[in-house]
Formats: C-alpha cells, structure tokens, sequence
DNA sequence: CGTATCCTCAAACGATCGTTTGAACCATTC
DNA sequence: GAATGGTTCAAACGATCGTTTGAGGATACG
C-alpha cells in the first residue's frame, strides 16, 4: 500500500508539470510514466484511465486551495472590521502560495489550461469543487461592496478572476527578476494584485 | 486559383472553429478538412504543415486586429484631449468587434488557447505580429498615467490583458440574456471592461 | 492538339496514441 | 509452505495521428 500510494503520487506529480508543460491532450502517457518511473500500465491500473488521472491531479491540488481559502476567509471574518482588501487576501494569496508551495508550482499553470479547455466534464467537475468557495467569496465582495447591482457585481468578480489567472499562471511579461528572492517577488506579486482588484472592484 | 483560394479559407475557417472546440492538439486534420468539406492532403499542400496552419490561423485575424486597434488608436490621437477610457476603447472595441464579425467569434477563444499554451515558437510567432501593437499602447498609457513606475505600469498592463482576455474569450459566467441583442450586449461588455480596467489603471 | 501548371484525390506510410492482457513478483495470512 | 490479493512489468492491441505519394482532373497557353 505504501509503494502504491508512493507511486499514485509519482504520477500525480509527474503528472501536474507535464500538463502544463504539453497540455492535456498534449502529454502522453509514455511519457508521462517515463518521468515519474513507473511502468505504463501503471496510470490505467491506479486511476481507471486517463481522463480520470487528470481529475485527480485537480483533486489534490484544489482540495488544499479550497481549504487554504476558505480558512483565511473565516480567520478574517472573525475581524472587528473587514476591507476589501482582506477578501482579496483571502482570495489571492493562498492561490500564490500553492504557486510556491510544495512542489505545486505548476497547477496554477494546469488549471489555466484547464479555463482554456472547453471540455464540459472538465469543466462541471471544476464547478463542483470550486463552486461553493467561489460562492462564498461573493457573498463577502456582495457585503462591502453595497454600491453594486448583482450583475456588476458578477462582471467584475469574472474580471478579476482573469486577471489573477493570468497572473499567477505565469503568462504574463513580468518575470522575477534575479537579484529579488521568491517570497519577497511573491509578496510583491500579491500586492500589485490586490491594488488592481480593489480599485477595479471599486470603480465608480 | 480562385478555387485554391476558396478551400485555403474554408480550411482556415474550419480549423479556427475547431482549434477553439479542441484545441490545436485535440483537433485532427481528418476532421478539420472532414468540417471543411476538403481533401486531407489539402492542408500540407496549401500549408506545408499543421503548425503552419495555425500559425496562418492566427495571421488571419491578428492582421485583422492589428490594423484596427492601431486605426482606432491613431483616430483618438488626434483628438485634443485624450483620457483613459478612449486608449482603453482603441484596445477593446476592436477585439469585441471581431468577436462578432464577419466569422471571427471564435478567435478570441482560440487566442486565449495560445496564451495557455506555452509552446516557444507559437509565442515568439505572436510576440512578432503582436509586440509592436502593445508597444504602441504602452506609451499612450504611460503618457496618462505618469505617476505609475515603468514597473507598475507594466504589471497593471499585463493584468488588464488577463481579465481582456478572459472575458472577451467567453470563459466568464456572463452570458448574453436572450432578451439582450448582441449588439447591446457587446456594448455593455465593453463598458463594464473599460470601467474595470481603468479604475484598476488608475489605483492608487 | 499538346504541354505545362495548379490542384484534388484515394491510398498508404510509419509513428504514436490510450488501453488491455497475462505472467511475474511480493508481502501477508492461514 | 501454500495460497491470496495487491502491484508491477513487458508486450501487444486496435485506433488514430500528421505526412507523403503518385495518379488523375482541370484550366490556360503555345
């Protein structure tokens, strides 16, 4: 149980930078297996098929960003007063945490992707791991934002999710640059993210 | 010719729905030139090859985008005052634009395909016909926004592109209401862009 | 009419894809 | 120590991929 678990993880991981290196459709098994050094049968016999290996590597990694979310949302409303700028917080630095964290550097590149994919299973299984913190957020934004119609509303929540998933997928032009360590890049990151969300979210 | 011209467009507008549908991996020759209603041979004897397809895909269009948002971007510099929102318009109203004409409405999801993909030769294709737009824009937004560092700018650029790109893709959640003609609809998408982006611009 | 040029077509090429198979291995249990 | 259940392995399966080939059709020019 051990060696297996061991080697579902060698996929999983292997699994995540070839993604969003080559894309879905893009990375084989041959080599998928070839970098992780298991055998080739070993994706259909731990996950069922490829489709659902692929479901997987969401799983892992949304179930900690979901988790990480919705705890420092809670922390804050446990606050005397809420900004906007702590949802933002919520929202946004746990997803550039797990951009650092643990070897999940790539997933934010992954579910880019994945946003680009049209796939409908895909994309239902997205919604059903992510739709009720998204949900819950919009609660918060709806609360300190009172100024907003429902539709606006929405409008400008869509627009600052693509904004962060361009960002933190790494599309962008801006780069760290050598002589600036990752966790102070990071913060700058978030800063620069949060500034533009909240000035957006507020727009006359 | 007349008749080579007609199956190299019918290839091109086939391979662009296709290439939004599933990708440019997922989609296949056989039903590329299946959907155009053309010979598989076809695309390698018009084309050399399926990459330079798509890079021919994209040329399409981005000749296309180029032109207008770098006409629209001329016109308002010959007004006498210039703000925000009419560099922010030059930029958006011809991409929505294209969204909805002559055929294009797919393009922008194809686009967007591009940016997930982080293929080299793909990107440094677009960075070749797209780099000087962007330059262009670049400095007029630097010249009304000359309290922001160059760093600043960029960065809140790059993010403005992010939530573009993402709506103008159709990722968002926002669709059009069926008691809203296109026409409208685009409007208040392209209102609810400019509003975002230049009150994020503007952040303090 | 004959030739040249461009284009289309069916067929096949080798490569690679996701998946399946059945034997071998290895720890645990009786 | 034989049997069991979980796991790994090399090998093969049929399907599909992008590309190439060579024959044939179509049109224009001499």
């Amino acid at each position: 149980m051990n060696s297996s678990a061991s080697t579902k993880e060698r996929i999983l991981t292997a699994a995540e930078a070839l993604f969003a290196q080559r894309g879905f459709e893009g990375a084989s098994l041959r080599q998928l297996t070839a970098a992780a050094g298991v055998n080739l049968a070993a994706v259909n016999y731990h996950f069922g098929s490829k489709d659902h290996l692929v479901e997987q590597v969401f799983k892992r990694r949304l179930d900690q960003l979901n988790a990480r979310r919705l705890g420092a949302l809670k922390h804050i409303a446990g606050l005397q007063e809420t900004t906007l700028e702590d949802v933002l917080s919520a929202f946004i630095r746990p997803a550039l945490d797990l951009s650092h964290d643990g070897g999940g550097g790539l997933f934010m590149r992954v579910l880019a992707r994945a946003f680009a994919e049209h796939d409908d299973s895909l994309r239902k299984f997205l919604s059903e791991n992510y739709g009720h913190v998204m949900r819950q957020f919009t609660v918060e934004f709806a609360r300190l934002l009172p100024g907003l119609s429902k539709e606006e509303l929405y409008w400008r929540i869509d627009l600052v999710t693509g904004a962060l998933t361009h960002a933190m997928s790494g599309f962008g032009i801006i780069q760290r640059k050598s002589d600036v360590s990752e966790t102070s890049h990071r913060e700058q990151t978030a800063e620069h993210l949060i500034r533009f969300a909240a000035a957006g979210l507020r727009a006359p």
